[in-house]
DNA sequence: TTCACCTGTAATATATTTATTACAGGTGAA
DNA sequence: TTCACCTGTAATAAATATATTACAGGTGAA
C-alpha cells in the first residue's frame, strides 16, 4: 500500500479522484499524462485495494471503465509501524533458505 | 515521506529504532543486512526526516554512531491526500517549460 | 468511409532503486 | 603486530519502476 502511495502521479490520481467517478480516458486528460502510463498506475492503485474500477456501457452504447477511490484511511507513526513490521516479510534476492550467514566474525582483511 | 516509507527494510529499521538509540553496526547486525546497505536506507529515511543521527565517542575512545526515530504521524486517506496534491509539484522528463501539447485531438491512425 | 471518441496491451527504452564488492581508516586490548 | 570492533565511501551490478511508441479493435455520427 505504502508503494503504491510512493509516486506523484498515483498521488495525483487519487486526489482527482476524490468523491467522484472518471472514465480512464478523461482521468489521463486531467492528469495530463498518456493513457499507457495511466493504465501502468491505476494497475498499482487497484492492487494495493485503492481504487476499484467498473466497465460499464453508456446508453449511446460506448464502453466506458469507471475507476473511483476506496475510502481508505491509514495511520503512520512509529508504534503503528512497529507494530506492522510483525506481519513483514522481507524477500531475499537469490536463496531460499531462510541463511543467517551475514559474513560476521574477524575483518580479514 | 512516502516514498521512504515504501521500502520493507527502511519500515523494519523504524521499527527497530523505536524507543531506542542503536548504532549503525548494531543495527545492521539486528536488521540482517550489510552496513553499506544500511548506510542507503538511513540515508533516505534521514532525508525525509524520519529519523536523526548523532557521532558520539563512547568512553573506550571509539566513534559510534547512534541513529534514533523522529517522532512522526501522518494520516492518509484521499481527503488527506487531496489536500496535500496542491502542494505537489510533478517533475518531466525532459522539457522545463510547462508544456500542455498532450497529443490530443484525432486519431491519425 | 472517415472522424472522433472509447477500450485495451505488447515491446521497448530510460531512469531509479536496491544490493554487493572492494576499499580506506580509526580505536583499544592481547 | 594482530584481532575485533567501530566509522565511512566509491564503483558496480542487478532488479524494478517509470515512460513511450506502436499496435489492435470497438461505437456512433457526419
Amino acid at each position: 500500500m505504502l508503494e503504491a502511495l510512493a509516486n506523484p502521479h498515483r498521488i495525483q490520481i487519487i486526489a482527482l479522484l476524490k468523491g467522484r467517478r472518471i472514465h480512464v480516458s478523461q482521468l489521463a486528460r486531467e492528469a495530463k499524462i498518456s493513457r499507457p502510463l495511466l493504465y501502468m498506475h491505476l494497475k498499482r492503485l487497484e492492487t494495493a485495494g485503492l481504487v476499484t474500477s467498473k466497465l460499464e456501457l453508456a446508453e449511446d452504447g460506448k464502453a466506458m471503465n469507471y475507476y473511483e477511490v476506496t475510502p481508505f484511511a491509514l495511520h503512520l507513526n512509529p508504534e503503528s509501524i512497529a507494530e506492522a513490521v510483525k506481519t513483514l516479510t522481507i524477500k531475499k534476492t537469490g536463496s531460499t533458505t531462510p541463511d543467517d550467514t551475514i559474513n560476521e566474525k574477524g575483518d580479514n582483511k
